[in-house]
DNA sequence: TATTGTTATACTCTATAACTATA
DNA sequence: TATAGTTATAGAGTATAACAATA
């Protein structure tokens, strides 16, 4: 059966956004990842010194959020917390976590590319502009 | 601080998809209704004595999590279960169901009309043939 | 006084397994 | 044999409230 709603853009939005987080949170499945630990890996990668409230602010994640996924970077060995002052604690990737570091960035160049492939070429450059038109 | 992800299409197509979702569903809230409750109505609206089933599968919604959700439409008054045959049950619009989807078509008309606004001219035709070319 | 990190908790959405009855 | 509807349950993401300690 076709779908009555397809032509809305909204709803057109969450299903290919749903889509899109379903096909890539099974390729960081085979490497144990999920797709939050993904991006806080990839941020932490890009920030030094960087802090769970700051990584939450940026990613729109609550820090009240952020402790479990931390918890289980940290336990998996991918990340130390470094006291950066008496409340603040610096997120750092360990040795660990530089390696698998790059395979993320792996998987998330191929998925990305494979997506943008994906977007018939005369629609391709308007994509992420319209997008940050929506969110930024 | 900004975001050294942005850049990335998947990422900001799930960015911009949750900001969009959590706005949808702050305005269905206001009249008790959410985001799956109101996908669920106007497609019975748009399909004469549709199934559970051919619901979810349109909607990408599982059969067992598509119990809750019609429980909670009949409890509300909105659609009944009318035995097709010895299996299958057509789910339709009570009248209160009717008055309630002129009240979720005008919400997302609204909105639509105001993500659409939202993307800057040129971008704006070419969005939803991306997100098509992505999810169907 | 605002911010950081944390615990506890609850709610929504989604996923799997299993069962009954019917096409 | 495949499908419809359902129950029970578990996982994952997200939300609020509250607290101690520090800037």
């Amino acid at each position: 059966m076709d779908d009555p709603l397809a032509h809305l853009p909204g709803y057109a939005l969450r299903r290919a956004a749903n889509a899109m987080m379903a096909a890539f949170a099974a390729r960081l499945a085979a490497i144990g990842m999920r797709v939050s630990d993904a991006s806080v890996l990839m941020l932490v990668a890009e920030r030094k010194n960087v802090t769970a409230s700051q990584i939450g602010r940026v990613l729109d994640i609550q820090r009240t959020n952020m402790v479990p996924i931390l918890n289980r970077m940290e336990a998996a060995g991918l990340i130390d917390r470094l006291p950066l002052d008496g409340k603040s604690l610096a997120i750092v990737l360990t040795t660990a976590g530089i390696d698998r570091l790059t395979q993320v960035r792996a998987i998330a160049e191929n998925f990305e590319a494979e997506l943008l492939d994906r977007i018939p070429a005369e629609h391709r450059a308007h994509f992420v502009p319209a997008l940050h038109a929506l969110w930024r």
